[in-house]
Order: C-alpha cells, then sequence, then structure tokens
DNA sequence: CGTATAGTTGGATGTATGTCAAACAGTTAG
DNA sequence: CTAACTGTTTGACATACATCCAACTATACG
C-alpha cells in the first residue's frame, strides 16, 4: 500500500485548491467523491467523456493540490476527498463549493 | 458612465469563478475589495508587484468571471465585489474563500 | 509463464494564462 | 491646446494546461 505524495495539510495552498477545482471534469469528480466517498479511479472516471489518460491527470491535479488523497491497493487506486484536511484548513470552502455544484443552470 | 459586459447573475458560471480567484494576484485583489467595498482601479492594483497592465489584465478576468463589477466615472473606473449576485448564485462561497484568503501561511 | 486489468507516463498539439513594455485612448487640468 | 492622469490594448514570450493516443508498469489470474 504505497503512498503517493501528498501534501500535508498545513502545505494546502488556498489557489491551488481553487484551481484544481475549477475545472469541469474535476468538479465532477469531486462531487461524485463527496457523494459516494471512497472509489477506484475506474470507478470515478466511469462516463467521464474524457480518456482515462486525461482522467488520471486530473487525479494528479487534484492530489497535488491536497483536494483527494489516494491509496494503492493491488492493481486498484482508491481515491478519496480529504474533507476533514480542507475543512480545517480552510473552513466551509468544500462545502460551498459543493453546494454551488449541485446549482441548475 | 459607461457599463463594460458583466455577466447576468444567473449566468455566472461556477468554475469561471474559481478560475477567477485561483490566481494569488486577483484573491489579493477581491480581499482588498472585500476590505474597502468600492476603489479606483489604481487604488486597488498599487503595490500589487505587478505592472499595471497586468493590473489590467486581472480586473478583466474578475469581471468576466462575475466577481467584480466596473464602473465609470471621469478617466477613473470604479470597481467592486458583486457580493450579492455571488452569494445569490453561490451562497456562502465568497465569505468561505475570503475566510480561507486570511488564513496565516 | 502469458494474459488481462488498473493506471501512469511521454509525446504531440492547440489553447489559455501571467507578465512586461510600449503604444494608444479618454478625461481633466493649466 | 498641451500636458498629466487613468486605464486598456497589443505584441512578445514563457509557462501551464486539457486532451488524445500509444507505450509502459505493476498487479492479479489461469
Amino acid at each position: 500500500m504505497r503512498l503517493l505524495p501528498h501534501p500535508a495539510t498545513e502545505d494546502i495552498q488556498l489557489t491551488e485548491v481553487l484551481k484544481a477545482l475549477s475545472d469541469p471534469v474535476r468538479l465532477l469528480i469531486v462531487g461524485r467523491l463527496a457523494a459516494h466517498g471512497e472509489m477506484t479511479c475506474s470507478t470515478a472516471g466511469d462516463d467521464l467523456g474524457v480518456h482515462k489518460s486525461t482522467a488520471s491527470h486530473h487525479y494528479r491535479m487534484l492530489r497535488d493540490a491536497g483536494v483527494i488523497m489516494s491509496r494503492q491497493e493491488g492493481r486498484k487506486k482508491y481515491i478519496s476527498l480529504r474533507h476533514d484536511d480542507l475543512d480545517a484548513r480552510f473552513p466551509g470552502l468544500l462545502d460551498s463549493v459543493l453546494t454551488a455544484a449541485h446549482e441548475p443552470v
């Protein structure tokens, strides 16, 4: 169970988080993680409309920004929201984004 | 008092707002506007460490995203946060970002 | 071992962005 | 009118990014 480089909670930068959340595909991924909890990359990336390598690129963006964490188990990689860490660092931010993401167009 | 193109409240897109807020210089501008209310571009752009044309570019990003509005008066242009519009569209989002922006490093 | 599964990496490409410098435009003051 | 003030626009440039495809790695299963 190897862990990839994740930023420590105190090293999470607001601008990086906002940039990570400013892409429609990533926002969709984050919404799924918020709704379903931990999921594999392939489940999270299902029907996103992008190539799997593109999805992988987005996971990396989200991970580097501190928005998600990943855990390897066998040949699957489980990703989950760092909800508590984000709340500790930026109270209410993630929830307001998640709420906003559900708004009708 | 010519008004530049501002998106209607219902046309403000979450991803655009997040992208607009994901730059350190723009976050600083937004923080100033939140603290002081309406200000001129030159006041808002004072001591930002960027060229005035760069600041102008950022005002445009913020305006196009629906984060600020601008009002021309004589040779000065006053800019202000669209706080109410953003709150109406994405409740709590701006406040949580502003709070987060004040966090210690 | 050989094959399928789960993701990542690298190359290629087009687009966007942040920045400065210089030129430009509109407004106001002498 | 001429000069100063307030911003914007354009050009140039380097970097970043979203995307696809193809090749690669690592693990699991017969």
